[in-house]
DNA sequence: AGCACGCCGACT
DNA sequence: GTCGGCGTGCTC
């Protein structure tokens, strides 16, 4: 028993035998400096690891502590509400309380290691095959000394003292420093200094006048630019003690030399003012509410969410928006920013690892007042949040794929709770559990019914594919949109043509014998890609080049299957050789800026046709749209998720709203194969209350959310035998600990069996109420401990999938 | 996780 | 005899 001051840390080993706090000392030159929430180095076994201060108390249990090396904050960076809120999401989504406080930080502040050998006595006195890597200086990294196989050796000399381990802690993110020179004498002198400079020194004489003429620092390298000189001459200055150099921090800005149309609140409809209400009574109130705003696109949703910030703004409290993938909607930035200028913070990512880290910190010094951003963003550090508002609510972005597999609307409204302050969720197609949800009046529902300018909505127009292909059109465009195409160029007026995402890929398939190229490490077929004429593998990155002959039957007519947006583009040019059109896919937009610069060469009337995948179903707005086309509509109500038709749905719904925003009247196109269906059918009708009813009864009979909750168990493994065999023990394990109405399946194979050569299964838990499910699971995790760490085995445990890949 | 410790087989 | 393989258990 130790009675000292003590701190309590997470460290960073996100594994189940170190997810607790281990006791440190506080050295005492750190004595009343050290809080909850700061990050420190602490010594942790051998090595040095990164850890979060959690909790500071007096006495531990254990007898010989060690002492924290160096803290790495001034300030907490996770405040008693985010820590709690760490500790929420643990329980909540199963995962490391490390992992937990890593995701509400920026990436440049999780640590980097590194290990290295330090020689500590005379070269002479250490092996001879060595003495010749520590010639130079006295450090030999560890990488290095693996690959020339030193490692025995080395180890050899660490056991003789002659040379030691150093395990490294680096930073991935640093402040952006800018150098800054100030004049160091009385200004009565300069003229004189001036003088004393020899007669050619011109450029010093100019560097020193300039900096007398302004009389503050300035950055080196504009004075450099503005005296035309180069640093050599800033050094003889400083050297001389004229002039002093140092450094100060400096924001990345990405929005730098972008200026924001200053806007004003606009009047509100009837409709909206109806909609606000309630917000706003909300915030005046201070008590948390969640309301589901469902509008059609163009409804005038984003004025009610500026009206609503304003309000929130003049109570002197702070907004978090969240928008999907902002880089994707830099209309939506700028809307923000029109309106509140320099209070916005942007959190996206499309930013650099450091601009991340500048956004960041601009909020926790509360130099900003808004943060506009994507999924991450939820968890900004505000300590006086007054609205939550998530656009686009039934994205599916906003759920993370990897530990901590949280969703952003639940943190939301866990975060809303403690301030006490309301949720927007804004869609013109709400997920299923949000509309359920207000329904039960869990949510209050706010509509808006009409679009603005109660323009009409756009004629839509449902083309059958197998007619044409009846009818022998082989062509991937129907006769009906082809026309149309050919009408709208003539008129000069804009069109969309949109892929969906899965059929962007395309595979490669031997006629004769249908044989489809497949990954050797994966369980799925390779992709053709154009632009490197090869195949690749989406899961595990492997490449080959395109077989010429098929390599099961030797037949030789290998056939293109599937429709990439290269080759639409292609078959366009060959039929619309007058079009011109802007193709946007992760090929074309990848680089920074690609993006907006595509859309605004669109928006400018530089092109005919627009065509795109996913990415362009958002944020379009441009008045000359008047047709937008579908090219095939089913791709993704086939994949195996229980969503694929809601995802469909929503997507339809979407692209539909892109045409004729204004003016002049707008025109949709849907081909599909697969036109009975009814997600296709009521997308095509705009009706989203008929979507939902049909839907529901649906996922009733399969007991899917939101009549059901879900979870679901992830294993892998090398050895097919040994994760059929641990997935059948696993599945037991919690079939036997829930109730019966708990609805356990599997154990079965994933829909992809196999990833990187490692076999995938899975037990999927569909359940109402199992307050034991939690427990449960967690100690299956444990019971399974010892074939994670060292049979090989890994389990991921998902607590409200949305991909059941 | 990552590292040390320890216990066994196959080499100079 | 010793080098090095990997199973086991610990990290304040």
């Amino acid at each position: 028993m130790i009675h000292q001051p003590i701190a309590s840390v997470i460290v960073d080993v996100p594994a189940m035998q170190t997810d607790r706090g281990f006791d440190y000392l506080i050295p005492e030159e750190w004595l009343g400096r050290i809080f909850p929430g700061m990050r420190v180095i602490v010594p942790f076994g051998p090595r040095k690891v990164q850890g979060f201060v959690i909790k500071l108390k007096t006495e531990s249990d254990f007898n010989k502590l060690k002492k924290i090396s160096v803290p790495l904050d001034l300030f907490p960076v996770l405040n008693d509400e985010l820590l709690e809120l760490g500790n929420w999401l643990t329980e909540k989504t199963l995962c490391y309380k490390v992992s937990a406080f890593q995701a509400m930080l920026p990436a440049a502040m999780k640590a980097k290691y590194e290990k290295r050998f330090f020689l500590k006595s005379e070269v002479k006195e250490i092996s001879k095959g060595l003495q010749q890597f520590f010639q130079k200086s006295l450090e030999l990294d560890w990488k290095e000394a693996e690959e020339k196989h030193l490692l025995t050796k080395l180890h050899q000399e660490v056991k003789k003292e002659h040379i030691e381990i150093q395990y490294i802690v680096k930073s991935r993110g640093k402040k952006k420093k800018v150098k800054m020179l100030t004049i160091k004498m009385q200004a009565e002198v300069v003229e004189d200094a001036i003088l004393s400079l020899p007669k050619n020194a011109e450029k010093q004489k100019k560097i020193l006048a300039h900096l007398a003429h302004f009389n503050r620092p300035l950055p080196e390298r504009k004075v450099l630019e503005e005296t035309n000189s180069t640093s050599q001459s800033v050094k003889t200055l400083v050297k001389k003690g004229f002039i002093e150099e140092f450094y100060q921090e400096v924001y990345r800005d990405p929005y730098e030399n972008r200026t924001f149309k200053k806007t004003f609140p606009l009047p509100l409809t009837v409709h909206q003012q109806a909609a606000i209400t309630p917000i706003l009574s909300s915030i005046e109130k201070r008590q948390h509410e969640t309301f589901l705003l469902y509008g059609v696109t163009g409804s005038g949703k984003t004025e009610i969410y500026l009206q609503s910030i304003q309000r929130v703004l003049n109570e002197g409290k702070e907004a978090i928006v969240l928008v999907p993938e902002i880089s994707l909607t830099p209309q939506m930035v700028h809307r923000f920013k029109g309106r509140f200028g320099d209070d916005v913070a942007v959190l996206h990512s499309g930013l650099s690892v450091g601009e991340k880290y500048d956004e960041w910190r601009k909020i926790q010094r509360k130099e900003v007042k808004v943060v506009v951003g994507a999924r991450s963003a939820i968890y900004a550090p505000f300590e006086n949040l007054g609205i939550i508002i998530i656009d686009e609510e039934h994205e599916t972005s906003y759920k993370q794929e990897e530990s901590p597999r949280y969703h952003a609307r639940e943190v939301a409204i866990q975060r809303a709770k403690r301030y006490q302050c309301p949720v927007i969720l804004g869609s013109a197609t709400p997920s299923l559990e949000s509309f359920a949800r207000a329904k039960k009046n869990v949510y209050t529902l706010l509509s808006l019914p009409s679009r603005m300018n109660n323009q009409p909505l756009p004629s839509v127009a449902i083309v059958d594919m197998r007619d044409e292909l009846r009818e022998g059109n082989r062509s991937m465009f129907s006769r009906e949109l082809f026309e149309k195409l050919q009408d709208r160029l003539e008129k000069k007026q804009q069109t969309v043509l949109f892929l969906n995402r899965r059929g962007y890929s395309s595979f490669i398939m031997c006629r004769d014998c249908g044989y489809v190229l497949q990954c050797p490490h994966c369980d799925i077929s390779l992709t053709y890609h154009r632009s490197s004429n090869n195949m690749k593998c989406h899961y595990c990155g492997f490449e080959t080049s395109v077989p010429k002959t098929c390599p099961d039957c030797q037949g030789e007519h290998i056939r293109y299957f599937g429709t990439g947006t290269q080759k639409v583009e292609e078959e366009l040019t060959k039929l619309l050789p007058q079009a011109k059109i802007i193709r946007m896919d992760v090929d074309t937009t990848s680089r920074k800026g690609a993006h907006e610069k595509l859309l605004k060469a669109f928006a400018e009337g530089k092109a005919d046709i627009l065509l795109g995948t996913q990415m362009i179903a958002k944020g379009l707005d441009f008045p000359n749209i008047t047709l937008v086309g579908v090219l095939s509509a089913d791709t993704m109500l086939h994949l195996p998720d229980f969503r694929a038709a809601e995802k469909t749905f929503q997507l339809l719904t979407q692209v539909s709203g892109r045409a004729g925003r204004h003016e002049l009247p707008g025109e949709v196109i849907i081909q599909t194969y697969t036109p009975e269906h009814y997600s296709v059918q009521l997308a095509s009708k705009q009706d989203y209350d008929a979507f939902y009813e049909q839907e529901m009864r649906m996922r009733k009979m399969a007991s899917y959310p939101p009549y059901y909750y879900l979870a679901l168990v992830n294993v892998t493994h090398e050895d097919l035998l040994k994760v059929v065999d641990s997935a059948d023990r696993m599945t037991k394990f919690i079939s036997s600990r829930l109730s019966d109405e708990a609805i356990v399946l599997g154990p079965s194979a994933s829909p992809i069996p196999r990833i990187n050569n490692r076999y995938r299964y899975q037990c999927l838990i569909k359940y109402k109420r199992e307050p034991r499910l939690s427990a449960t699971l967690k100690s299956l995790i444990e019971q399974f401990q010892s074939q994670v760490a060292s049979d090989g085995l890994t389990i991921s445990i998902d607590m409200n999938p949305y991909m059941m890949m």
